[in-house]
DNA sequence: AATATTCTTGACCGATAGGTCAAGAATATG
DNA sequence: CATATTCTTGACCTATCGGTCAAGAATATT
């Protein structure tokens, strides 16, 4: 009954490639703004494999968002203390100034979060689930600090996590309209700050 | 020539009551988001009216634009100091996260700096532009509240501004999908002990 | 080699996108 | 009242939207 015997014709193509090729057009252009036909195109497969393999756009966006949150990045946190861990994402995003406009695309979830919060879309839901796991994340590295004595216990670790995640997103998403790499320090050495840590990002 | 000798038939509709529904539509979905038949159906105007009268589409969200940075909501600063002009709009922006989800569409022009910040249009420059006077608003809040001496005058007016656009732009933007009224009265507050003074946003 | 199963392909679908235009309706002027 | 001018209307255009489907190509199993 559920047996693999039936593998009949395999499929022609790389499912993480082309997983990673529709995450990138998604995250270029948003939900909205790609059409089914930039998808065949970038992907090089057709509109039917597409749609047997994955399902409809809803579907293929999820897939994105998926690939977005996979296991990837995950190398910095051993090395680096919590506070170092948070200075140097903060330093990594306030640098995508530099990038062409065409390539300061924000960050997907955000994006995403912008685009279907207000709006009625079976997505919804699940995006905003994936950007509060982010903002858990930053919320891990502030306790973390505290345990290691980086930054005061007097810190309430959910407000200071959830300025982090807002000031994540501020550099993220005003970098598209105004890319001055001193005002996007600026914003992140005032969230530094607020923590009570003397580590600053350079500019 | 240049005479108004040919009035001829004159126009059924009332120009400004048509551009704040155009600006509101386009308000609520954007410039993508928004077709013209949809603009069609709010104004209640035919699609050949509307192109007659404004133009194109781009024509007609650069009236929207025009539109919302008209002059209104100019009644507030005679009365209050600047930091208290500041203060209030925080607040006002801040209650913006008890609405029901449709209607917390955020800043026009932020939206449109998101939308438009990164791609090649014929808009693009001028959002920009629309956005730095914003900016230079709360400067001169900053300043007027230096001579006023309201805050110290080490206060770089420059920087504050920006950073009072930022967390303008962060709870305006994040209340979309973040509408928790103690994380955004946070935010405002940060920014506030960030130019040294003791007012604050209640919640 | 025959068959069952899966993958791929391209034509096709109705709906909607932004935009045009000619003809008719309404009015201020001569 | 006739006319010039403007506004309004609805039909129409091409392009693209997301999505479907039947037929053909490729493979693992019998």
């Amino acid at each position: 009954m559920f047996d693999l015997v039936a593998m009949a014709r395999p499929r022609e193509f790389d499912c993480e490639i082309v997983s990673d090729k529709i995450m990138n057009l998604f995250w270029a252009n948003g939900f909205e703004g790609t059409s089914m036909d930039e998808l065949v195109n970038v992907t090089g497969l057709k509109k039917g494999s597409l749609y047997s393999s994955f399902g409809n756009k809803s579907r293929l966006f999820e897939l994105a968002l998926n690939r977005y949150c996979g296991p990837k990045n995950k190398k910095t946190s051993e090395i680096l203390s919590p506070l170092e861990t948070l200075a140097d994402f903060l330093t990594k995003i306030i640098n995508e100034a530099d990038l062409p406009k065409s390539k300061r695309r924000g960050c997907l979830l955000m994006n995403s979060g912008l685009e279907f919060g207000n709006r009625d879309h079976e997505l919804t839901s699940k995006i905003i689930d994936l950007l509060k796991m982010r903002e858990q994340y930053f919320c891990s590295l502030i306790e973390e600090a505290k345990i290691r004595g980086e930054i005061s216990k007097k810190i309430n670790s959910q407000k200071a996590a959830a300025r982090a995640f807002a000031t994540a997103f501020t550099i993220r998403e005003m970098c598209k309209f105004k890319p001055e790499k001193e005002f996007l320090s600026d914003i992140a050495n005032s969230f530094l700050e607020s923590i009570g840590t003397n580590k600053r990002v350079g500019l």
